[in-house]
Formats: structure tokens, sequence, C-alpha cells
DNA sequence: CTTGGTTTGTGAAACCTTTCACAAGGGCAG
DNA sequence: CTGCCCTTGTGAAAGGTTTCACAAACCAAG
């Protein structure tokens, strides 16, 4: 077992996780690997693979058990705990997010916001107060936020990303449509809205091409 | 050449294409795949592996025409004509997405808007008019709109998802913390905020633990 | 206790993606 | 025109992920 976890399997994991939180919820006691992977649209071979990677958690004949399972993959996956988000530009995004109820629901807390621009600095959006960028150091020690979230221009991401790893973040969470490089070790996931788009696009003209072809 | 294209690859595509757009605007007149790779952190030989299934672009020793290569990736991506967006549920990422000008200068207009609040439907939000979801069908005929976009609560978007099909949309941009599965061959993305996030502590945990066990 | 039905955990096989390495071709200087 | 340097395009090798298929294990019923 164990070993270096790919990306698709971790996000699997949190694919079954969420599975198995509504299962609990129904009250139901014992789950097998099958019906574990129909909502991510994986095969059972492929739910037991991925767990095989940490452990032994099912029971043969029988399946896994429902709690034991959601403890053992909250561990797995860090999330037995919360999360402290530090974010850098409250502009649509930004507040989209602050305003957005279903990050600390799931423990990801935003405790901290800030902004270049003088007129949003030292008001409030979504109860949380905005800072200058000049505080980004003290206020996220402060605070002790582990994840920097940057919600800026495109122009300015990369220079935010070095300054939240100077001022200690773990990881960090990217919405600007550029590809960040990982410095430190401290990781990047970025969500691009646009290459989603485009990915659609070449899709869509692509089944345009094959049908057009055909005709 | 050609085949089936894999994700990564039409992923990557987007971005050469993007710095492309970039040199083309600097006035660069060639670029080599080696240039062409850094800024998406692919190697060279990936670079031209991905571009061979479409056809031979470049000329040896001299690398690539950035205008050529520009057209012909607009072209692969579907990218030469801009598409047409019907945005299902104007909450926090709903309003923040049709206030984002970003999807506008990149090709993507969102030119419909559905909600199912009465307080909102018939209201204007950033000049487009909210339409009840009982209009999404004549509305999305009306406006053609090619590509559905689910920014709604979980509970309703594998509904929500399945009318946008019925109501004739080639493609869906899903905002849901939940995978929808594809039917009909209408391909679906889904962004989701809190698997990126999951995927973040999962790598902190993990580093913590080396850290832990290695002192 | 034994039998039968069920499901896990896992090597091996199949499949897919990335990297390597080099022949083929193009441009430029002299 | 010749020779040299540079970069593409691409088979082959390497590396990684998914699927297959089956022995091992567990439960329940008789």
């Amino acid at each position: 077992m164990s070993g270096r976890i790919s990306d698709s399997t971790v996000r699997r994991l949190s694919l079954y996780l969420r599975m198995l939180r509504d299962l609990e919820r129904a009250g139901v006691e014992f789950v097998s690997s099958s019906q574990l992977a129909e909502p991510s649209g994986a095969t059972s071979a492929q739910v037991r693979k991925d767990l095989s990677h940490f452990g032994s958690f099912g029971k043969r004949g029988r399946g896994y058990s429902v709690d034991g399972l959601v403890r053992a993959l909250e561990n797995i996956l860090g999330l037995s705990r919360s999360w402290r988000l530090a974010l850098v530009g409250v502009g649509k995004i930004g507040s989209a997010l602050l305003g957005y109820g279903g990050l600390a629901t799931r423990g990801f807390d935003v405790v901290a916001a800030f902004d270049v621009d003088e007129a949003k600095i030292g008001t409030r959006a979504h109860g949380l107060r905005i800072h200058p960028m000049r505080e980004l150091r003290p206020v996220i020690a402060e605070y002790g936020a582990e994840i920097g979230v940057v919600a800026t221009p495109t122009e300015v991401a990369a220079e935010v990303a070095a300054e939240l790893e100077r001022a200690g973040v773990g990881a960090i969470l990217n919405f600007a449509p550029i590809e960040l490089s990982e410095v430190n070790g401290v990781p990047i996931r970025t969500v691009d809205i646009v290459l989603e788009l485009e990915g659609l696009s070449y899709l869509m003209s692509e089944a345009g091409r094959r049908t057009g072809s055909d005709a």
C-alpha cells in the first residue's frame, strides 16, 4: 500500500466521501464498492484499488462500514478538522466566495480578506473586514490562515501567489486564468472557467465536424 | 494524425493559444516548441506531439509561425467564433459570472438568465433580464444559446441539467458540487471548488504526516 | 460444522499518456 | 552551392492508470 497517490485518486476519494456522508445521514450501515462507485462514474474495482493505497477498510462478503469509512477518508483527506482561508481580491469572484455558504459548511472558513482598492479597504463584505495588501503577512499570521485564495486580475496573480507563499500559507487556490508554478512545495490548484468553456467549445466543434462530414 | 484527443491535450492547446496570442500582440513572428511549452509546464516534445494530432504546423529549424498557429488552434478549439451561454441560477456564483467581463472578452457571451426566485424574475442583473424557469425552452431557442451554465443549489442541479439538454444546448458547465452524468452526448464539465480545496487539504495533511514522521 | 452466496484485496494484463531520441528538413553564412 | 546549425515530426520506450479476474475471507442458513 501507499506510495505517491495520483490526483485523480484523491478526487475520487472526495466523491466517495460525499456519498458516504449521505448514506450515513440516511442511516445505512454497510456499502459495497459497486454502490460507492456509481455516483462518481467509477468502477467497483477502481474504488477498491483507490482505497487499497491507504489500507484495508472492508469486510469480504459484506462491504464497507459507512461510519468507519467516513472516518477513514476524513483522516486521509485531512477533513476531520477545518481549514482557514485568506482571500485576496474582493471583486466579482471574491465576493461570490465570501457569500457562498457552501465553503464554511464543508470546513473551509474564509477568515481574512484583502484588496488594493482604497474604496473597499476598511469596509466589510459579508461580515469580514477588508485589509490592505500591505497587511497581508501580519493578518495571515494573526488569523493562522493556511490556504490562500487568489481572486485578482490575471496580471497580478503570480505576484500575489508569491506573496501568499512568503506570508506562510501551505496551499493556494487560484481563480485567475493563468498557470501558476508551484514553488517551495506549496501546492496550487487553478480553477479556470475559461479553460473549461474552451474544452466544451472543442467538443462541440468536433461533434459538428463529425456530423458535418457524415452527412 | 487525429483519433480521439485526450482532455489533457485539449487543455494544453488552450494554454498554448493563450501564450500565442500574447506573442502575437507583442509582434513576435516565430516561436519554438520549447518556448511554447514553458508557461503551461509542458515539455517541448509534448507540444509537438499535441500539435501533431491535428497536422503539421511548424517549419523545421525555424519553429511555428505565431499568426498561423493562432488561427490553426482557434479553428481546432472552435474559438474562431463566439458562443452563447444560458445561465440558470442567479445567486452568488451566477451573479459573479454575469459581472465577470473575462467571459465576453474571450468569446463566451451570457445571453439569457433564469431563476426560480419570484423576487428576481423580471428584474435585470448586469443588463440581463431574468426569466422564470418555465420559459427555459423558448428563451434558449430564441437567443440560440449553445452552452448551459448550472449555478443552482446542488439538490436541483441534475434536474436543471436535464432540462437544459431538452432545451437544446450542446454542452453544460456545472458549478454545483455534484458529478452530473452526460446523456445524449452532451458534454458536461464541472467546476467544483470544494473538490479542489479538498485536494489541497489532502496534500497539506500528507506533507504534515511526512514531516511529522521524519522528525 | 459445512455449504453457498457474496464481496473484498490484489497481482497481471490492457490501455493510455508522456518522454526519449533521432532522421528529415529548412535557413543562413560564406 | 556547400556546410553547419537548428527545430520539427514521429516511432519506440518508459511510465502511469484502469480494468480484469480470481483466491481469500466473511456471513448466514441449515
